[in-house]
DNA sequence: ACTTGACCTGGAGTTAACTCCAGGTGCTAG
DNA sequence: CTAGCACCTGGAGTTAACTCCAGGTCAAGT
């Protein structure tokens, strides 16, 4: 699969896939006979694990450690899943944030519909006065 | 209050409340008379809301046009509430897109840990077989 | 008087994660 | 056979959000 398929796929640009194997991301792809890269089943496997991860604000460079890591077999598993635990935690936190200025948004979101409201109001009791006074 | 306490009070660096300044995001402290930022209540109400906004992520631009608004008084409530609600959706967004990577992550931590297990059931035989052996 | 420490300013530097570009190669359709 | 793509590389530029720094002021303690 060419880097333009690839890309269309998985709504990463080009550039980012170059990118991404160039930092040691994603591990050399192969290439046809004239250069051009030719993704195969595996590297499409590890282009969306790492689009999941990124997608939830993991850093490339701890990314770029744990896949190091699968790459080596497994007597890594331990601190492979100790590193995945760690950012599961830090996800978590940070979610638990989101949702505490969520809670805030929609306070103020209600507050504002108040808002408008009580405006609509006092609009229309003028409208109604205007109609008396005629 | 300083700005030493209010840094302490909120876990900003006195930089970044200078610099929130700067951009326009905190409108201009007060000083006392030697010139030093004397942070009133409504700057610390002002400062709490972005710290709380921005550990969600959202943007320091919107921010600075929601603020922007507010300061232009009542005739910006419907713009001000389309800010939040645009800014909910996004978050909203995120947050769901976190919640099937934790779905994945655990997914994987839960493999590493059948892993985990089967290395040691394997090594447990192995002592078996070698106690039998002796 | 002098040192220390918190504060000030304007401006430069940093970090993460891309994104863009110039200059070059190589298939393919007209 | 040549025009036009899609691809390649190494390197530079960008963006957001800080963070740091040099050089200066000022009040307080010794």
């Amino acid at each position: 699969m060419k880097i333009a398929e690839v890309s269309e796929k998985y709504g990463l640009s080009p550039d980012t896939l170059r990118y991404y194997e160039r930092i040691g991301l994603i591990s050399t792809v192969n290439r046809k006979e004239n250069g051009i890269r030719d993704y195969d089943e595996a590297d499409l496997q590890r282009i969306e694990f790492i689009k999941c991860m990124r997608r939830a604000g993991l850093p490339i460079d701890v990314l770029i450690d744990y896949i190091g890591l699968v790459e080596q077999g497994d007597s890594t598993i331990e601190e492979r899943k100790a590193i995945l635990q760690e950012q599961r935690r830090l996800l978590v936190t940070r979610m638990e944030e989101m949702q505490q200025t969520l809670n805030v948004l929609d306070y103020k979101i209600n507050l504002y519909d108040e808002a408008v409201l009580k405006k609509e109001k006092a609009m229309n009791r003028k409208i109604v006065k205007e109609a008396i006074a005629e």
